[in-house]
DNA sequence: CATTTCACCTGGTGGC
DNA sequence: TGCCACCAGGTGAAAT
């Protein structure tokens, strides 16, 4: 489900119902695949933490959490700092960030459950496991930063610049996420759409004039998602299970065959850097 | 170094 | 109903 709309709905969903809570107690499958922290090590740490806010940065949901422990107030300037940490949740292809009632059924594929002060509880779900948990203790890594530049944000220049000299197909540069961080199969294809452009036009050929143009289309479209709540193709919700709209706003994605909403043309799909790919083969040149 | 391919997983859908 | 091929919001390692 989940690019850069989702995951900014689903992070300021998690930031308005958890934001001043504590952990009290958590829970995690024995599955290896989501967690890139061990999940022995992320039991071990959280316990004892307040959010203290929920952001996104490029598809990773970003929880600021406090020091643990309660020796809150030290006299003793000498002693170190108690460490505070950020939890990090990557959700892959399928996975969900949950804020629910204690006594909410719990779906399959559940992989972890935070419980807090409140006695509400974080959930994470993630059929695939795909998705990535990660816990930074601030006192020895550095605080998480994406590898690519924000797309919402990104000024013309820069933007033009991500994409000289290179040979790749545009669409494939544009879920680079060392490029921009953020961007996935659904909103490359629309933003292609609205702003005109093949996917398959080397990155590297496109004139300043048509790079402008991608780079307002990929902002307006992902403003447009944010406000409607995100995609919601199969089984996308928020953080308090809630669908979102955009997938009513899709001109190509996941459209082929059917009329272009421009110009009637057929959507035609094919394959950029083995991902499906739609676009109009009149509107898109 | 830039770019492409593939493995990692489960589940839903549509054809036979 | 069953079986199978194919498709799905992502990414990082391996191959080219």
């Amino acid at each position: 489900m989940p690019e850069l709309p989702e995951v900014e709905t689903i992070a300021r969903g998690v930031h308005q119902r958890v934001r001043g809570d504590q952990i009290v107690q958590v829970w995690f499958s024995s599955h290896k695949q989501p967690f890139k922290t061990t999940a022995r090590i992320q039991a071990g740490k959280l316990p004892g933490r307040a959010f203290l806010a929920v952001h996104r940065t490029g598809k990773h949901i970003v929880c600021e959490l406090g020091p643990s422990g309660h020796s809150a107030i030290s006299t003793d300037t000498a002693s170190p700092q108690p460490a505070s940490a950020q939890w990090i949740v990557h959700l892959g292809m399928t996975g969900r960030l949950l804020v629910t009632t204690p006594d909410a059924p719990v779906a399959p594929h559940t992989h972890a459950r935070l419980t807090l002060q409140s006695g509400r509880e974080v959930r994470f779900v993630d059929p695939r496991r795909f998705g990535r948990l990660e816990l930074r203790l601030l006192d020895r890594a550095t605080p998480f930063a994406a590898a690519g530049a924000e797309p919402l944000t990104i000024q013309p220049d820069e933007f033009a610049g991500l994409f000289s000299g290179r040979k790749l197909a545009i669409k494939a540069a544009l879920l680079n996420q060392s490029l921009l961080s953020g961007v996935g199969n659904i909103y490359a294809d629309e933003s292609l759409f609205h702003a005109g452009i093949r996917p398959r036009r080397p990155a590297g050929r496109l004139t300043k004039a048509q790079l402008e143009r991608l780079r307002l289309a990929l902002q307006q479209v992902l403003q447009h998602a944010i406000s409607l709540g995100g995609s919601s193709v199969s089984d996308y919700v928020d953080a308090e299970g809630v669908r979102g709209f955009f997938q009513l706003e899709h001109c190509v994605y996941l459209r082929t065959g059917l009329p272009c909403l421009r110009c009637n043309t057929p959507i035609r799909r094919i394959l950029v850097a083995g991902r499906g790919t739609h676009y109009c083969p009149k509107c898109q040149l």
